[in-house]
DNA sequence: GTTCATATGTGCATACTGCATCTATCAGAA
DNA sequence: TTCTGATAGATGCAGTATGCACATATGAAC
């Protein structure tokens, strides 16, 4: 909380947009920061991008390989892994029951809250 | 990501769910982290959640005050703001924000994506 | 050969977080 | 009375994350 007055969004949705980004197209870096800034996101840092990129092939999230095909400074290529697949329908699940508690505790109960929750907490981490 | 195989959501997660908790309801931590508990999402420390409730009343999100009139250990009572509530429905939209975008990449566009954002970014900040 | 867009990265200072641990109050059991 | 356990809040530490600034390199256009 550097600076409560201007956006920040936190890494997981940093690399879970990446890891979304990617499955249904491999793409490297600069293309991915590119696309995350006319997303409507609030702005990543490239840095920050290229660090999380690295980060998700460490954690097994997607594999990349140098491609020097076309011209220009060499680009690294990253896909989608199985485990990276895994992991985003485990993200989305997880974020669906976020949002839900978010409105159940904006337009529920009126003062003290019920007992039983929703659903099972979701298995999910970057 | 100290651990790629157990679950943990970052602070903006937990700490809007706690201004979310504290739109109709005034509680203290302790409360609070056992709703945190029962909501269905994965566990957070309750040290975190003691520092974040204290880094949201430095920022003015929330406020609170020393209740002694129980009996047991006294609590910090914590109430939402009026900067705390505007900044949550910013949230809110970030956050719809966020899952369209999530959505349109898994489901959208074969290869290359189209051009146009959807939406504009939200200036939303812990 | 200088400049600009492309493309990826690092160093630093700051901030966040899980874990372990600490303090303290009070109820009820032994 | 003392002991234990639930309640209530907090901190120190080590590891990790992140924005900012800056560095490096390629190639096209001028």
């Amino acid at each position: 909380m550097a600076d409560e007055s201007k956006p920040r969004l936190h890494g997981e949705m940093l690399s879970t947009s990446l890891l979304a980004f990617l499955k249904n197209w491999s793409a490297y870096g600069y293309q991915l920061s590119q696309r995350l800034a006319e997303s409507g996101m609030p702005q990543f840092d490239s840095g920050t991008v290229y660090r999380t990129l690295r980060q998700l092939e460490k954690t097994g999230m997607v594999s990349s390989f140098w491609d020097t095909s076309a011209s220009g400074p060499a680009r690294r290529m990253y896909s989608l892994t199985q485990a990276g697949e895994i992991f985003l329908s485990g993200w989305m699940e997880t974020l669906a029951n976020y949002q839900a508690i978010l409105q159940r505790a904006l337009t529920g109960w009126a003062t003290v809250p019920p007992a039983a929750p929703a659903h099972e907490p979701v298995d999910s981490t970057l």
